[in-house]
RNA sequence: GGCCCUAUCGUCUAGCGGUCUAGGACGUGGCCCUUUCAAGGCCAAAACACGGGUUCGAGUCCCGUUAGGGUCACCA
């Protein structure tokens, strides 16, 4: 009888799962290895969950000799999105995420690597109706030809009723039907659905290990979910099932909102007499709305797509870093004992992973940002800077690229040494912390915001102070610099130096760093900048000089 | 509403019955250093949701309450 509706299901399918398991045979790797996966559907969006779920799972298969696999769950034709697979890739590649099998590369010539193959749920119809056949001649599932207005008329029912909704049990109405029903409408050209035939009543528990999560306990399914829909493509659950189990995944690793369908999936797993992967089930990154926590959301929140951080010009490794300390805090602690480790080495801990959502922080990814782009050397920080700027501001670009050199002793102000200074928060950030060494970004500056001089210096010091600053010869050194610029200070009536005037700051008119804020402000219209000696250096006499003059002769006339 | 998960400084977290007068990081404040801004050093404020148990002893185990979150589609 069921193996009857199987035929008249599928005739024209004659594999079985026996046959797909020897074309995907087990993989052979070191006892121990993982492999995981990241399956997004093409919807034209990257989520950054998707990127920190990736980053954990292709760490995991990394450091154990696995293999970390991008496959695409292309099984809703109606929310996909032209263009989105190779979104998906190359932000993966964006991240450093590169997949080691399945969908790769762009490139349509080396798109698609591994002996798994297809790698696209689309192109895998022939093999997820095998094993609905199996499934079918098991009486495990079963066709039912419901429309839409039934099962709304039926949740209606049950809304009503305060029963819960769903097709189980005596609602699920083609559960039992006869073959000549099946028939009769599949003769009048309706197509059906395959849905599992799950166990009603059942007090029956699943129990089992997460990763991440620990122990759970979770009611077996009970209702008769979907597994085919009547276009004849498969749902997520039922192609998640059969995907991984023919790429030979060990660890799902996939965010928890999955966690309430676990149970299906286990029974699924059972139906075929097959073994279940491990589960890891990873507690999305969110933010706070008002007074409530809520999941990153795609919509609302321009964080919560990938580009977002390329477009801000976030190193990747910044965006990894921080993610990876989202993972495992002690990944901090190891950071600091390996320095100058790519973060790749981490060994990531799934069972140090939070159960809980934790909430985005920008604040601290600009602080690891920082610190990622202080390690960098000038050249690469003309690099990195210079393909975001092309991109994202291409007058910024303009300007670096104007005289390289220049540009690059510009990047390596207060570089070398073994306190790098940390300024520059990701590569949009360029203009606000260098661009006053740029005279076109200079003169905007001072144009819109003027020289916001310390009140306490009268404005005829201001005039003798950086007409000072014009006489030094910038041959000499530094220390000559700092003492010629105290000795002008005290002889102008300001302390030589913070702590003579804090004893006694009445007796001063302020003091020698109330001085050089002058110069400061003149040399680069803001109060916050580098080393005075070394930007004088940079810009060199002429510029300095320049620049000195023009706001030397703006404080004379006023 | 049913089911499930979670609950430690503002944030990320360490903590797996005594070593917790609860540790670290980011952020915040102060001091030192300093030509400025950073960095760095030092210091400070800052948390075990609540109520019951169990125990000689609970942040850690159990129960409840409360509060968050997730999920209940022919979407993933």
């Amino acid at each position: 009888m069921t193996q009857a509706l199987a035929d008249l299901l599928y005739p024209h399918i004659d594999t079985t799962p026996e046959d797909w398991y020897r074309r995907y045979p087990p993989r052979s790797l070191p006892e121990g290895a993982w492999v995981t996966r990241f399956a997004p559907s093409p919807t034209g969006f990257v989520h950054i969950g998707g990127i920190f779920t990736s980053l954990v799972a292709r760490q995991l298969a990394h450091q154990t000799g696995g293999v970390f696999i991008l496959r695409i769950e292309d099984t809703d034709k109606k929310r996909e999105k032209d263009g989105s697979v190779e979104e998906i890739v190359r932000n993966l590649n964006n991240f450093g995420l590169t997949p080691d099998e399945g969908i790769v590369q762009v490139d349509p010539e080396e798109r698609e690597v591994g002996d798994y193959a297809p790698y696209t749920q689309s192109e895998r119809i022939e093999i997820y109706e095998s094993f609905a056949k199996f499934l079918v001649a098991r009486g495990l599932a079963y066709p039912a030809f419901d429309t839409e207005e039934e099962l709304e008329r039926l949740r209606k029912i049950q809304e009503a009723q305060r029963l819960k909704p769903g097709y189980y049990g005596s609602f699920a109405k083609w559960r039992d039907a006869a073959l000549d029903a099946v028939k009769a409408e599949l003769d009048k050209g309706s197509r059906p659905v395959l849905r599992i035939r799950a166990p009603f009543p059942t007090e029956e528990r699943l129990r089992f290990t997460d990763g991440i999560k620990g122990d759970l306990d979770l009611p077996v399914n009970d209702q008769d979910t979907v597994l085919i829909k009547s276009n004849r493509i498969p749902t997520y659950h039922f192609a998640v099932v059969v995907d991984d189990t023919l790429m030979r995944v060990n660890l799902v690793i996939r965010g928890d909102e999955w966690l309430p369908s676990a149970p299906l999936h286990f029974q699924l797993y059972q139906y075929f007499g097959l073994t279940p992967p491990r589960f890891a089930h990873v507690a999305p990154i969110a933010k706070m709305d008002g007074d409530s926590k809520r999941k990153l959301s795609k919509r609302k929140d321009p964080e919560a797509n990938v580009t977002y951080f390329h477009e801000q010009g976030y190193p990747k490794e910044a965006v990894a870093e921080y993610l990876l300390n989202l993972a495992n805090s002690a990944f901090y602690e190891w950071r600091k004992a390996n320095p100058t480790a790519p973060h790749t080495a981490y060994q990531v801990r799934l069972d140090n992973m939070g159960v809980s959502s934790p909430l985005f922080d920008l604040v601290k990814l600009n602080d690891v940002s920082k610190d990622i782009i202080a390690s960098y050397s000038a050249e690469r920080v003309y690099e990195e800077g210079m393909a975001w700027a092309r991109v994202h501001n291409p007058r910024l670009a303009a300007i670096l690229e104007r005289d390289k050199a220049y540009t690059l002793r510009v990047f390596n102000v207060e570089r070398t040494g073994d306190a790098p200074r940390k300024d520059i928060v990701n590569w949009s950030d360029i203009e606000r912390a260098c661009g006053f060494f740029f005279d076109d970004l200079f003169a905007e500056s001072i144009a819109a915001n003027g020289y916001p001089m310390p009140e306490k210096v009268p404005t005829e010091d201001i005039g003798r102070i950086l007409e000072a600053v014009i006489a030094f010869d910038l041959a000499r050194s530094k220390e000559d610099w700092l003492a010629t610029m105290r000795d002008l200070a005290e002889s102008l009536g300001y302390a030589r130096d913070v702590k003579t005037y804090k004893k006694n700051p009445e007796s001063f008119k302020g003091h020698f760093g109330d001085v050089m804020m002058v110069v400061r402000v003149a040399l680069t219209g803001k109060t916050n900048t580098p080393d005075l000696y070394e930007i004088l250096q940079t810009l060199g006499a002429e510029r300095a000089a320049e620049r000195l003059r023009a706001a030397a002769a703006q404080f004379a006339s006023a």
